[in-house]
DNA sequence: CACCAGGCAAGTA
DNA sequence: TACTTGCATGGT
């Protein structure tokens, strides 16, 4: 019965951010290696930072499993100093293409055919790829039914009444893979949806003004679940 | 000037 | 388990 409420406000609020906003395409990346790349770099940090790097690794031609496995750390770090913490995601990224090494023998199209399940235990087991991370890559790059809750995923739903404020990542996961239908675009495309409005309108002041998903909006009766 | 951004790991209690 | 801290650049 509150399960059901939850799923209806749950779909309710995708439309509304799928009709405000249109089809966000995540995620902005050529190949799924990019993608991997990528989810380390924006690591609590502004994506218009992670494109200079991505933009230095291209043109430097250092973005691919071998050369990026072959060009030392310290020279690493240079190259994706914008992305901020450069010194640590160099180490999390060499960490990562050794995996990919030692795993896949460096190669991408294997790594990408592996069972979700077991390609998400052995990326959590990589220093410096936790559960946002991990998901990122299955969902985006791997194209796997994983969904990715993050930091405004969290506000969100705890503004909405749909979760308490400290609830962890997997529970505020559930939340979303028990009422959503089983839909990979649903997924890409809900998740850059909530990052969307969520860095325009849901900042640490509850200014929602212009935000599609503002409350009385959505729901008139049933802002309460439990 | 302060504050924040598409987290994570390590240390502490 | 749950809380705290370091990591760091670039935009507002």
């Amino acid at each position: 019965m509150i399960e059901i409420r939850k799923r209806e406000y749950l779909i309710e609020m995708y439309n509304l951010l799928y009709n405000h906003f249109g089809p966000q395409g995540w995620w902005p990346a050529e190949t799924p290696f990019e993608v991997m790349v990528g989810a380390i770099l924006t690591q609590n940090t502004a994506w218009t930072n992670v494109e200079k790097c991505i933009k230095n690794l291209k043109e430097k031609g250092f973005l691919s499993p071998k050369k990026l496995y072959n060009l030392p750390t310290d020279k690493l770090s240079e190259l994706i100093r914008p992305s901020g913490y450069f010194k640590i995601k160099a180490q999390r990224l060499k960490e990562f293409i050794r995996f990919i090494f030692k795993e896949y023998k460096g190669d991408i199209d294997k790594m990408l055919k592996e069972d979700g399940l077991i390609l998400r235990e052995k990326l959590l087991g990589i220093k410096g790829i936790g559960e946002e991370t991990a998901d990122s890559i299955l969902l985006y790059a791997a194209n796997k039914p994983f969904f990715v809750v993050d930091t405004y995923t969290k506000r969100i739903c705890s503004r909405h009444r749909l979760i308490d404020g400290d609830v962890s990542y997997k529970d505020l996961q559930r939340l979303f893979t028990e009422n959503l239908d089983l839909d990979i675009y649903l997924y890409k495309e809900f998740h850059a949806l909530i990052v969307k409005t969520g860095k325009l309108f849901c900042k640490k002041e509850p200014e929602c003004k212009d935000c599609p998903l503002k409350i009385q909006k959505i729901t008139n009766q049933s802002r309460f679940f439990s």
